[in-house]
DNA sequence: GAAAACATGTTGCATTTGCAACTAAATAAT
DNA sequence: ATTATTTAGTTGCAAATGCAACATGTTTTC
């Protein structure tokens, strides 16, 4: 059911096929580089290839906010994030880019490709993939204590693992820009769950005790 | 490019055609009554037909947070939404809502109809309309304080009306649970913005002056 | 139209949070 | 290998927030 690109499932040669008829570009980024920012406002996707990077904001007070952590794989554009308030999408490692006009991707065209309805299919699932995540993100931001976001994101990560034992994704300093948190409340907050026996810590590799 | 129903676009006998051959059923539902809870694990979306609703979620410390206010043609579900984890809909007006199961839309059809493949590509737009909402509540959310939380969902609301003067959907109290926040500490960052001159209030009226 | 239920408005106070300013540790750069 | 730079970990303090407990106003309900 996961779907892991839009084009799972589709040959290569189709791929390369749809890639030239839809003139997706292909960039590649050294880390720390600004993929886009909210310059473009052609209705462009991208899909990384190959890498990873954040989707970033700073607000007027200058305080970042990692809107979102793509990996191999991920599609971020406007369309679907709302890109232009301020965001920009900022290389964590040298990454490959592949850029898509959206309209391309779901206007089904004339022809009617069998790959081309494969595609809008494995869209269709990458949305609701994304909707599933932007809604955990929600459940975590809608708590109203610094304790209670971490203790849900933690059970988020928490979940997949039996052991309850998971790796953060980010530096410390990058999770209280996730959480919107200030950092130096956040590194309190988390020494106040290890005295409390609620999380056991070894740098990033965190334990869930009980919740 | 606004699409109102995922049904836009779709004769009235395809659509009858469609539903019966879905097996959709419709329900109604007295305002305050619970239309759906975490019980359901069937991969159903529910499309409000006529009335509203409330998404709504209790924590563990029995704060309500209402995650999305449904209008009509809203769709909601398990797959768009993480339902589940303790998320149930409440009618907060007396509603019609059609059930259908999610995959007979998504499945493309054997047979191919025409008329399915337009509803693809609505339940697509229906999708990134959806995830352009959830992305402008996550930024209303990621604001760190109770008074740019109001800002920016003020801004949100003031950015459709050049007078920049609007009608908040809610009560005072519903709009609390929907920024996460305490009621009274709302209130409270109402009446500074007054002082300010930031804003005019004139019940749930408001005029955002200057940001 | 009286009573009940709910929404709005307000306040004091304890708690949580953000901010600024540090030190120490770990990584990256030259 | 030594020096920068970034990350992690702390702390005091002011500001923001949540909580509880009210008063008042407005809408429903019977």
């Amino acid at each position: 059911m996961e779907v892991k690109s839009i084009f799972e499932g589709i040959s290569d040669e189709d791929v390369n096929r749809m890639l030239k008829c839809f003139e997706a570009r292909k960039m590649t980024f050294k880390k720390d580089r600004t993929i886009v920012t909210n310059i473009i406002n052609v209705k462009m996707i991208g899909i990384i290839l190959s890498g990873s990077a954040n989707m970033v904001r700073y607000d007027y007070n200058g305080n970042r906010n990692i809107i979102e952590k793509l990996e191999e794989n991920s599609v971020f554009g406007e369309v679907f994030s709302r890109l232009g308030s301020d965001i920009s999408v900022v290389a964590t490692s040298d990454c490959e880019v592949l850029f898509i006009e959206y309209e391309h991707i779901i206007k089904r065209c004339k022809k009617g490709c069998s790959y081309h309805s494969m595609l809008t299919d494995n869209v269709l699932k990458l949305l609701s993939q994304k909707i599933v995540y932007l809604n955990e993100r929600l459940e975590v931001l809608s708590k109203r204590t610094i304790r209670d976001k971490l203790l849900s994101y933690f059970e988020l990560l928490a979940s997949s693992s039996p052991k309850r034992t998971f790796t953060i994704p980010f530096s410390y300093t990058d999770l209280a820009d996730y959480l919107s948190v200030d950092r130096s409340a956040m590194m309190r907050e988390i020494k106040n769950l290890k005295d409390d026996l609620v999380i056991k810590t070894n740098g990033r590799r965190i334990t869930l005790i009980s919740y």
